[in-house]
DNA sequence: TCTGGGGTCCTAGGACCC
DNA sequence: TCTGGGGTCCTAGGACCC
């Protein structure tokens, strides 16, 4: 059987790069992307590497380098990033006979049997990419995904590959060289608990993973991490999966700008994620079975006691139905809420999904109602794709909302919006 | 003062059944 | 006094990823 080639494609430093493309004096500068609520960094410019910035630092503890060292913090601009990254997907994927978007900064490139130079190929798209919308990315090519993962890791820390690095075309013992030469903790789908237990068994390299026995991993460890060392000697075990299967559930969750502490601010926040759940839930054609609430207090707090409760509530029908789906998850936050605490994050998640059109028996009445609901929500969703999202919503999502999200340092959806291109220009 | 959000898969263990 | 064992289903929690 003739071997697989896999690409991986990912954008550099994706939040930041997005960024830059509206925004070129960042170039050569700190640059940090901060989660919701600015709370920490979750993408950083290589200038704000070599600061020290960690992964998922909190924003409080690295501020005063902005003034120290000319870091620049924006507050995640999601409709920018999605907009440039289904740009970027697009232009990939004539690079392919087929393609899996994993995240959005990423995506799989089927390359098998591909009358090219890989490498030259690899060059191509990368230019490509910049050319056309500025986003700077690295290529990783191998005979599985764990190998493609591992060439792109390659690429992106060693200048040396310019940006490009295909195993698929090295001979085995320069491959080894290059194993032996990286921690296994760098293997996609190992973490930290993995590392620490197979460093306790001498595994410390990635050549050492590769080279231990399949079967001793599998009774050790599990499938999955003998699904690992198979992808590692080129026996690729997982394969493209070039169309996305529909969520099994859908959450949506966020913490509060501020603490919140009355049932009823809370009865807000639950109403309007569950609003945008469902949205989704409805978008992927599905229905639901089962949700569920949670609140929690701030896990750290040293000063107060944690609380945190969430309970799952089984629906008797399955429905995509935000009235319905709301009133369940109100039901469920009063059972679980308790007075006198400072809530800082709530959450749902829809469970239990199914396609809508499963053909289920119903009776008429059921089947009429179920209609009718549809139209309504079918409604409430394109004039709220037309015009804007949330223009139509719950009076149980709350006008003021007190408690939604800070987000002091959001960048204009310069792609995407017309009213920001003009500032842009203004500039 | 200030610490993200959205996913997947696997495993262990309990409940239940025969 | 003796007090099975194996299979299946479900759920909670762990680990990982981006």
């Amino acid at each position: 059987m003739r071997k697989r080639i896999l690409a991986l494609v990912d954008g550099n430093n994706f939040y930041v790069s997005c960024e830059r493309v509206f925004n070129p004096r960042l170039e050569g500068q700190p640059v940090v992307v901060l989660s919701n609520n600015d709370g920490c960094a979750i993408a950083r410019s290589q200038e704000a590497k070599a600061l020290g910035i960690a992964m998922g630092q909190p924003w409080f503890q690295i501020r005063h380098m902005e003034r120290k060292y000319g870091l620049t913090a924006f507050s995640s601009n999601y409709a920018l990033y999605a907009d440039m990254s289904n740009r970027m997907m697009s232009i990939l994927s004539q690079f392919a006979p087929a393609q899996e978007v994993y995240s959005i900064d990423e995506c799989f490139l089927d390359l098998t049997g591909l009358n090219v130079d890989l490498t030259a190929h690899g060059h191509a798209l990368r230019d490509r990419v910049k050319q056309w919308i500025g986003i700077p990315t690295c290529v990783g090519i191998g005979h599985s995904k764990t190998q493609a993962k591992l060439a792109n890791h390659i690429a992106k820390k060693r200048p040396e590959w310019n940006g490009v690095c295909d195993l698929s075309s090295l001979p085995e013992s320069t491959v080894n060289e290059l194993m032996a030469s990286i921690d296994v903790g760098e293997v996609w789908g190992v973490g930290q608990k993995l590392t620490e237990r197979l460093n306790a068994l001498g595994i410390q390299t990635v050549l050492d993973l590769k080279r231990a026995d399949p079967k001793v991993i599998q009774r050790r460890f599990s499938v999955v991490l003998e699904r690992t060392v198979w992808e590692l000697r080129g026996i690729a075990c997982l394969r493209l999966e070039d169309v996305s299967p529909p969520r099994q559930q859908i959450i949506s969750s966020r913490s509060f700008g501020r603490p919140v502490t009355e049932l009823n601010e809370l009865k807000e926040a639950v109403t309007a994620y569950m609003s945008r759940a469902a949205e989704k839930l409805r978008r992927q054609g599905s229905i639901a079975q089962a949700l569920h609430v949670h609140i929690r207090t701030s896990p750290f707090r040293e000063d107060r006691p944690y609380y945190g409760k969430g309970l799952t509530i089984p629906l008797i029908t399955p429905t995509d139905d935000t009235r319905k789906l709301v009133k369940a998850a109100l039901k469920g936050l009063e059972a679980i809420y308790q007075p006198g605490h400072d809530y800082q994050k709530a959450g749902v998640v829809l469970m239990d999904i199914q396609p809508k059109d499963s053909g289920q028996i119903t009776d008429m009445i059921t089947a009429l109602e179920d209609d009718k609901a549809t139209r309504v929500m079918q409604m409430m969703d394109a004039i709220n794709a037309r015009m804007g999202k949330t223009t139509i919503r719950l009076a149980g999502e709350g006008v003021e909302k007190a408690w939604a999200m800070r987000r002091g340092r959001v960048s204009a959806v310069s792609s995407t919006r017309i009213d920001d291109v003009a500032e842009v220009c203004a500039r």
